[in-house]
DNA sequence: ATTTCAACGATTATCGATAATTTATTGACA
DNA sequence: TGTCAATAAATTATCGATAATCGTTGAAAT
């Protein structure tokens, strides 16, 4: 509807690109949907500049895809290209523990209120807060490791990865993904960081979906 | 149905991106280099819509930054980022490459073809061209994978190395640099994945800025 | 009934102009 | 002088409208 109040502090494009952003993470906008950009900007009561500004950075993050002359869609992702990611995650998240690990930061206090967080979210089956926890315990590791360009694809692979999967576990399967992060704490607290690589590597793939050939 | 005219109309956005890298390439646009809009859209005789989308696109490529109601600029990246972009490049060739033997994907007579043209290039100290074949070389690899995540993500470190370092060598280093290749090709055509991988990070890392700490 | 293709509706791409924001300039005042 | 607020200039963000493009529909021709 109209807009009731608008605040300037964001950008209008920003505000647009949020929005839609949460609602294909949400599935309100499943794979395949049509964005349509006089649509979308008769809604937010914008013009179709700012709406087209939104879809090119969500073009850029990988979460829709646009064809010349034909319009954006929210991307459809096999099962194959899906099996890839987490295997691309797997490495980078590898290499990254394992430099953390060789930085000797301390993130064991931090890491452990991280899986406190998530056993919480688990008891509740909140599975949108138990994502949010395990995403910060990953970025935690992958921020320590001290290679912003690494960060900034991990950032890339795990928007695509979290908007793409939209898995609803069961409490148990929660309680024990959040205790599957212990053996990463000790590892890298340890100082063994080809434990640290190989555990963390073995981490991203425990969870990614079967290969469906 | 195939019209004799079929020459494909590009979209002005698209042009104007073409022609902003190139000249970021070439260096004629300097890192830190102010893109205004209007003078963009002046110069191409257009309005500031298409430019707009040009300089969106390259900030995806990670060429350009723009700040919000700030511009944008030809990014600077510095030297510590460049010796981080080159790490994690390293790591995702050694697992490219790794792939790729294990897939037993015949290559060895199209990459020793690049090869000869990479030092057909030394001789006649092209860098220009002997960046390019340098390029085809690894992504042939990357492509033959056959992780289109991977390959997308290397394509996106390997147009931001390629754009950041404006390396000009001798004659005698660009033939040096093109026999490099070969133990990978060797490694490769042998099957020895765990070697391939290894050759391929050392490859990499070899050409890796000095860290000025 | 099938094919062709012109006209139409829907949508994206681009335009020219205006509003909002940042940056530079000026001039009063201590 | 030097500081700082007010103003002006430059630039980005957004608007409303038009042009270009794509897909579809339906009637004419075979």
């Amino acid at each position: 509807m109209a807009t009731p109040n608008a605040l300037p502090r964001i950008s209008l494009s920003q505000q647009i690109k949020d929005q839609l952003l949460e609602r294909i993470m949400q599935g309100e906008l499943s794979p395949g949907a049509r964005l349509i950009e006089l649509k979308i900007a008769a809604e937010f009561s914008t013009s179709q500049a700012p709406v087209r500004e939104a879809l090119r950075e969500l073009e850029a993050m990988g979460v829709i895809e646009t064809l010349p002359n034909k319009g954006a869609r929210v991307r459809t992702i096999t099962n194959d290209e899906l099996c890839q990611l987490y295997d691309v995650r797997a490495q980078l998240e590898a290499y990254a523990t394992q430099l953390t690990t060789e930085n000797g930061v301390p993130l064991k206090s931090k890491l452990k209120e991280i899986v406190r967080l998530m056993k919480k979210a688990a008891r509740e089956e909140d599975s949108t807060a138990f994502a949010g926890h395990n995403s910060d315990f990953h970025r935690v590791i992958v921020k320590s490791s001290g290679n912003t360009v690494l960060l900034d694809l991990w950032e890339n692979l795990n928007v695509q990865a979290r908007t793409m999967t939209n898995v609803t576990r069961s409490r148990r399967n929660l309680m024990e993904l959040a205790d599957s992060h212990q053996p990463i704490i000790d590892a890298i607290a340890s100082g063994n960081s080809k434990l640290a690589n190989s555990l963390a590597k073995e981490h991203v793939l425990s969870n990614r979906p079967k290969s469906t050939i």
